[in-house]
DNA sequence: CATGGTCGGGAC
DNA sequence: GTCCCGAC
């Protein structure tokens, strides 16, 4: 069958009551009762943010505030977002999305996230592959609990349907109808496999498009998925109220529905596209034609990592910021969390922003604000930390600020207008040189390392893998192949994983070898451990194995095109698997130029990260006890002929040692936490190192490009980029350095940087004029009409005069 | 005081 | 580059 973008699979998961659920996983007393998350607010109990299905019954919805909960059902509990530097964190919540992900992730590289708890995934290709390997006659609702088709009182009627009519029917799109339906199938496995995972329970709409998608991932929930076959689509728009639709569900459906006169999906289908264009504008009136029949061509974008970091802060009424001081402890606030969240997103994405936003609005009046922004691209110098973030949003926020001069400067200056939102965020990503940030891969990778990174050096006493590196020293091998081998050897000894079929379902095996010492070596006992867990698969194992061993035969499926027909996805598939569904990881990301063959420094950060987080969440078991010294101290040794063991004898093995003791920390593992522990502590070890190199590399970088920033500053000034040079607010004077006062501002400068300074000024006065005159040339064109949402917008807006904001400082 | 904090994206 | 809409 031909693909084509109006008969995609295209599929929306979306998390039930996400927040409630990770509070439930994180305080299993929760779980079965009502409960809400509340966001950290003393007013009124808090403002609700997300209520649980049991909640949920009995009355409580958005909206509410926690007291009126309580009025509504009196046992709810009522867990409360964290807040750090004032500000509610959701950090636990970004992670569980993010894990959450990961997993849909192996499913298809066509993810696009589209919010911390939502992501639309193509599954196109796994549906295709699907169709071609399996007999259609097997479909069967058993094969996907909790499923319904709109337009059909049971899933089995739909079913029927597809399979009555075979391949050539006049009743209805019955190809498409079967690739929905093969799509559900995969669907329901994949949040199988989300539950199993996480313990997240999720939803899901599967259609041919995003919007179509999302309609109807609501329309059954909590945990149940729902299915638009084309041929309903008409049915469930004879009902749907406009508004319903995403991106008509604000100013822009109102406008449609007064200018069209019309309340539902269906009654959209009595206009042209011509009617549609006129009445509301060419690319508009063409969407909503589509839209109106049941076709979107959105493309579902590979994305995994947001593009922007960012924090905000409303300071509303009483909280508004009045004075200097307090416009900088929030400043600081935001860029310190910035710069948390950067850390981490640095140390899983290998990526720096380049540029910074500050955004900010000022009331004006009772009930009137003005909002504003100001962007700011990072020099090579710049630190990317919270006070460097701190200073420069408030270079932004105070450069058009005239008679605003440090001289002036009082502790407690009041700010002529109060700030009543703040914000700072990031974005502009960029991939990180290859350098030496890519410590970690040269660990892994295949060829003769070229890192001079012992792991031994760095290390400091009581090192985590002090017992792996006893090994190594016995070798009679160069200090660097020692510590490639201690790692490998490590990894392979915990590694080998294998597929195989079971029962009809996907098992996940792994084996794990233990000889005897290499003293011994000749004769070697074997011991295996399987587990069928997804969960527990080693990713440093399935590295090794991928990149060196070459074991797993990589096959590309026929390239799918998405946007622009230009850029090639490929499906990594396993051949093992007869579903074709279960990608390894690594799958490079749409702006990876990586190739199947190698895992990015990323994708290892990122399962450096996972490894951590995933036994820290796994509850400690207590069984036997076992010496952990022994298994890493013995032979690294893989007999390849071991892979052929078969399950009985490994049932056996893996029933005589259940638990562990870890020599590291002390902990009882079960055997089958074995690996993923192992990875814990050689992850932590890891982490810990890639911290401390990203800081000694951003330290010299710093430092190396220091002086060439220099020159490039004063060029850039002549070229009119005035704003970046400015010396900041918060740079404290070296008395050593010889400086003077500036005439203009009062403020001391470095002579050094005098010349500059004083072609700051000129620069602003020009930057200033040119705002006004662009400001008034704004003003007399206000609400153009090709500004559909605004000039169509049901409340009156008036523009307000952008005054330059030092006007707004005394 | 009173959905708040984040995101992505379109328009100009 | 700014502004602001839409959505969760």
């Amino acid at each position: 069958m031909e693909t084509t973008r109006e008969n995609r699979v295209v599929v929306l998961i979306d998390m039930d009551c996400f927040y409630c659920q990770v509070e439930e996983k994180l305080n299993p007393e929760l779980k079965g009762k009502p409960i809400a998350v509340v966001q950290y607010n003393p007013w009124k109990g808090g403002g609700i943010i997300a209520v649980n299905y049991v909640a949920r019954a009995m009355g409580v919805t958005r909206h509410m505030r926690g007291d009126e909960a309580k009025d509504k059902c009196p046992e709810i509990q009522l867990p409360s977002v964290p807040c750090h530097r004032g500000k509610a964190d959701i950090t636990k919540y970004r992670d569980a999305g993010k894990e959450v992900a990961r997993v849909l992730q192996r499913f298809t590289p066509l993810l696009e996230r589209a919010s911390i708890d939502e992501a639309y995934l193509d599954i196109t290709a796994a549906v295709q592959h699907r169709l071609k390997s399996i007999n259609t006659s097997a479909i069967s609702v058993e094969v996907m609990p909790n499923t319904f088709a709109l337009g059909y009182e049971t899933l089995a009627e739909f079913i029927s349907d597809v399979s009555r009519f075979g391949g050539d029917c006049m009743e209805f799109d019955c190809e498409h109808a079967m690739s929905l339906l093969v799509g559900a199938w995969i669907v329901s496995e994949i949040r199988e496999a989300v539950y199993r995972e996480t313990g997240y329970q999720c939803s899901a709409g599967i259609a041919h498009n995003k919007i179509l998608a999302k309609l109807v991932c609501g329309m059954n929930k909590p945990n149940k998925q729902t299915v638009l076959p084309k041929h309903s689509i008409n049915l469930l728009y004879k009902s749907l109220p406009i508004k319903k639709v995403k991106h008509l569900g604000g100013k822009f459906g109102d406008h449609v529905c007064q200018v069209l006169s019309v309340k539902l999906m269906g009654e959209l289908q009595t206009f042209t596209e011509r009617e549609l264009q006129s009445r509301l504008d060419e690319k508009n009136g063409t969407w909503l034609y589509n839209i109106a029949r049941g076709v979107d061509l959105e493309p579902v974008q590979a994305r995994f990592n947001p593009k922007s970091i960012g924090c905000c802060k409303q300071l509303r009424g009483k909280s508004a910021l009045t004075d200097l001081m307090s416009l900088k402890k929030w400043l600081r606030d935001l860029g310190d969390e910035i710069e948390d969240r950067l850390e981490k997103d640095a140390l899983e994405n290998n990526r720096n922003p380049k540029q910074m936003v500050v955004s900010f609005s000022l009331q004006l009046s009772e009930g009137r604000d003005s909002s504003s922004s100001r962007s700011y691209n990072f020099a090579p110098d710049d630190e990317l930390c919270g006070e460097i973030f701190a200073a420069k949003a408030l270079e932004l926020l105070l450069d058009s600020a005239e008679g605003c001069r440090p001289k002036d400067e009082e502790t407690n200056r009041r700010l002529k207008a109060p700030i009543t939102f703040l914000g700072i965020s990031v974005g502009k990503f960029e991939d990180n040189e290859n350098k030496k940030t890519k410590k970690i891969k040269d660990f892994f990778s295949a060829g003769p390392s070229t890192a001079k990174t012992d792991i031994r050096e760095k290390s400091n006493h009581g090192s985590k893998c002090d017992n792996i590196i006893k090994d190594a020293k016995s070798e009679n091998i160069s200090e660097d192949a020692k510590c490639d081998n201690v790692i490998k050897s490590f990894v392979v000894k915990n590694a080998p994983v294998d597929v195989c079929k079971d029962a009809g379902k996907d098992y996940v095996m792994r084996k794990f070898f233990q000889a005897t010492d290499k003293e011994n070596n000749s004769s070697k006992q074997r011991r295996v451990v399987e587990t069928s867990l997804d969960k527990q698969e080693s990713f440093f194992a399935k590295f090794l194995k991928n990149d060196s061993t070459k074991s797993t035969e990589i096959k590309l499926d026929k390239s799918y095109n998405t946007k622009g027909g230009n850029q090639e996805v490929y499906i990594k598939t396993d051949n093992n698997l007869e579903s074709g569904l279960t990608v390894p990881r690594g799958i490079p990301d749409n702006d990876s130029n990586e190739t199947n063959s190698n895992y990015s420094t990323s994708t290892i950060n990122a399962e450096i990260n996972k490894s951590i987080a995933l036994f820290d969440e796994d509850p400690d078991e207590i069984n036997r006890v076992t010496d952990m010294r022994k298994l890493l101290n013995s032979s690294s040794i893989v007999d390849a002929e071991a892979t052929e063991s078969n399950y009985s004898h490994n049932q056996q093995v893996a029933n005589e040692i259940e638990t562990i003791q870890c020599t590291e920390c002390g902990k009882t593992i079960s055997m089958h936490m074995l690996n993923t522990h192992a990875d814990y502590h050689l992850a932590l070890k890891l982490r810990d190192e890639e911290r401390q190199h990203m800081r000694q590399e951003r330290e010299e970088q710093r430092k190396e490009k220091f002086s060439e920033h220099v020159e490039a500053k004063v060029s850039r000034q002549e070229k009119g980029e005035s704003n970046k040079s400015i010396a900041s607010f918060f740079v404290k004077l070296d008395d050593s350095v010889p400086s003077e006062s500036c005439k203009q501002c009062g403020k001391r400068v470095p002579l050094y940087d005098l010349s500059e300074h004083l072609d700051f000024h000129e620069a602003q006065k020009l930057n200033r004029e040119l705002n006004r005159s662009v400001l008034q040339a704004n003003n007399s064109v206000t609400n153009s009409v090709k500004r559909k949402r605004k000039s169509t917008s049901p409340v009156k807006k008036v523009k307000v005069p952008c005054k330059s904001i030092d006007s707004f400082f005394r």
